[in-house]
DNA sequence: TCTGGGGTCCTAGGACCC
DNA sequence: TCTGGGGTCCTAGGACCC
C-alpha cells in the first residue's frame, strides 16, 4: 500500500528563531554563529542569503558579502526549547515522527488521513500551528517515501508546501541533477559525472553491476534513488537505534603545541564525553583521539580499552596514552575525543567495593553539575580551562530523549 | 580573523584463528 | 609440502548528513 510521508524542514532555524526572540533582528539580514572567534556561519536569515551569505562561510567571507551583517552567537538552549516545542505539535497527527535534525523531521502521516481528511489538511494544521505559536516558517514536502519527501520539501522554500504524485515521479526525476538527492554528496556527484551521469533519469537507468562495481554496496542504493525509490521506515525515536558514539571536539582559541596545554584540553573533552556517556546509561571500550593541525589535515587513533569505561578519568587516561604514542609534527588546532563500542551498562555488575566507591564519587560529581550548571565542580586541572570549551550546538544535534538513548 | 561540531555508514588492510 | 580460504576483530580514513 502506498505511504503518505512528510518531510518538515524549518526554514533558517536558528536565524528565524533568534528573529523572533529580538524583535530588532526581523527584517535584517542575520547570521548566526559559533561562540568561538573561529567559528563559521550555522545559518543565516534570508534577508542575508540575498547578499550571498550561506552555512559554512566564515566570517570574513560573510562580512565582505554583506558589511552590515548582524553576527548571533548560537544559544542551544533557546533552539532546543523551540525544537522539542515543534516536535510535540507533529506528534499531534502521527505517532510516527522521525526527528532527524534540531530542524527537521519525517513523518509518516499515511494512518492520519482518515482522522484529519488529507495530507494537504495536516500540512496546513501543522504549518499553521507552527507559525500561530512559534512565529517560524517551514517547508513541507509529501510524496510517496523520505528520499522523495525530503527532495520537495527542498523545492519551495521558504514556507512551501510540495506535494510529488506518484504519477509524476519519473517525469520530474528524469532532467533532475544528481546532485539533489539526499545522499549524493560532492565526491559521489563528481565520480558519477565522471561516468556520464548528471541527472537522476540516467542514474536510474544506468547498469546496477557497473554502479556496484565503482561504488560498492552503494552501488544499488544509488540506482534505486535515481528511479526515486526508498523503502525506508519513519522510525520513531524509540524504534530508532541506539547511539553507537559518543564524542566531542573542539577547535582551540589558538594552536598550541605543549604536551600540558594539550593535556588540559583532552581532560576537558573527556569530561564532558564520560558525562554524557553516563547520562545515556552507557559504557564503551574504544576510545579515540583526534588531532587537527594548524594546515587542516587531520587523523585518528584509537585504543581498545581492556574493560568498559565511562568514567572522565578512565577516557581522559586514555586519550592521554595515545597522545603520548604520538609523535606532533604541527601546531593543534583542533582536538576531538569519541568513545565508541559502546555497551548498555550494567550496574549490577559492579562488585567491587573500589569501583562502587569510585561509581558513587561520579554520581555525587554529575549531581552536583546537574543541580549547579555544567563545570560547577571539577577537578583542580579543569578550572584552568573553564568556560572555554566550545559550547556550539550543531543542527544534526536533537533534543535530549529524542536521540535513542534508554535513559537508565 | 580562513575554514564548527555532532553523528552514521562503508571500505580496506592486517592480525589472528581454524 | 610451494602456497587455501573462510571468518572475525581491529584500525584508519573517507563520504555523507544537518
Amino acid at each position: 500500500m502506498a505511504r503518505t510521508i512528510m518531510h518538515i524542514d524549518m526554514n533558517a532555524f536558528f536565524a528565524a528563531v533568534e528573529q523572533q526572540s529580538n524583535p530588532a533582528l526581523r527584517g535584517l539580514p542575520v547570521a548566526v554563529t559559533g561562540s568561538q572567534q573561529r567559528t563559521i556561519i550555522l545559518t543565516c536569515s534570508y534577508e542575508a542569503r540575498a547578499y550571498g551569505v550561506k552555512t559554512g562561510m566564515t566570517l570574513y567571507e560573510a562580512r565582505q558579502k554583506c558589511p552590515q551583517l548582524q553576527l548571533v552567537a548560537a544559544n542551544n538552549r533557546l533552539y532546543t526549547h523551540v525544537s522539542s516545542q515543534i516536535i510535540k505539535i507533529f506528534q499531534d497527527y502521527t505517532p510516527l515522527v522521525e526527528v532527524f535534525s534540531v530542524d527537521e523531521a519525517f513523518l509518516d502521516v499515511s494512518g492520519s488521513l482518515g482522522i484529519f481528511g488529507s495530507a494537504q489538511r495536516i500540512a496546513y494544521l501543522i504549518k499553521s500551528r507552527i507559525k500561530a505559536r512559534l512565529g517560524l516558517t517551514c517547508s513541507v514536502g509529501v510524496a510517496p517515501n523520505k528520499l522523495l519527501a525530503k527532495l520537495a520539501s527542498d523545492m519551495q522554500k521558504p514556507d512551501g508546501l510540495t506535494f510529488i504524485y506518484p504519477d509524476k515521479i519519473s517525469a520530474l526525476l528524469e532532467e533532475l541533477p544528481i546532485g539533489e538527492i539526499c545522499g549524493i554528496g560532492r565526491k559521489t556527484e563528481q565520480k558519477l559525472n565522471r561516468m556520464g551521469i548528471s541527472t537522476c533519469g540516467q542514474l536510474g537507468r544506468y547498469s546496477v553491476p557497473k554502479l556496484k562495481a565503482q561504488f560498492g554496496i552503494v552501488g544499488e542504493r544509488l540506482a534505486l534513488m535515481g528511479q526515486g525509490v526508498d523503502t525506508a521506515p519513519v522510525l520513531s525515536p524509540e524504534q530508532e537505534a541506539e547511539v553507537k558514539t559518543v564524542g566531542h571536539s573542539m577547535t582551540l582559541r589558538r594552536d598550541i603545541e605543549s604536551r600540558e596545554d594539550i593535556a588540559r584540553f583532552l581532560l576537558q573533552l573527556a569530561e564532558m564525553v564520560g558525562r554524557r556517556a553516563r547520562r545515556y546509561g552507557v559504557t564503551g571500550r574504544t576510545v579515540t583521539l583526534t588531532i587537527r593541525y594548524a594546515d587542516f589535515s587531520s587523523f585518528s587513533r584509537q585504543q581498545l580499552q581492556a574493560a568498559e569505561i565511562c568514567r572522565s578519568e578512565e577516557i581522559y587516561r586514555a586519550a592521554l596514552k595515545i597522545l603520548d604514542s604520538l609523535f606532533l609534527t604541527q601546531p593543534v588546532r583542533l582536538l576531538g575525543v569519541r568513545l565508541s563500542n559502546l555497551q548498555r551498562r550494567d550496574r549490577q555488575l559492579l562488585l567491587l567495593p573500589e569501583e562502587r566507591r569510585q561509581q558513587q564519587l561520579t554520581e555525587s560529581l554529575d549531581q552536583a553539575n546537574d543541580q549547579y550548571g555544567e563545570f560547577a565542580v571539577m577537578s583542580g586541572s579543569l578550572l584552568q580551562v573553564k568556560g572555554k570549551g566550545s559550547h556550539v550546538i550543531s543542527p544534526a544535534w536533537r533534543p535530549e530523549g529524542i536521540r535513542n538513548v534508554k535513559m537508565s
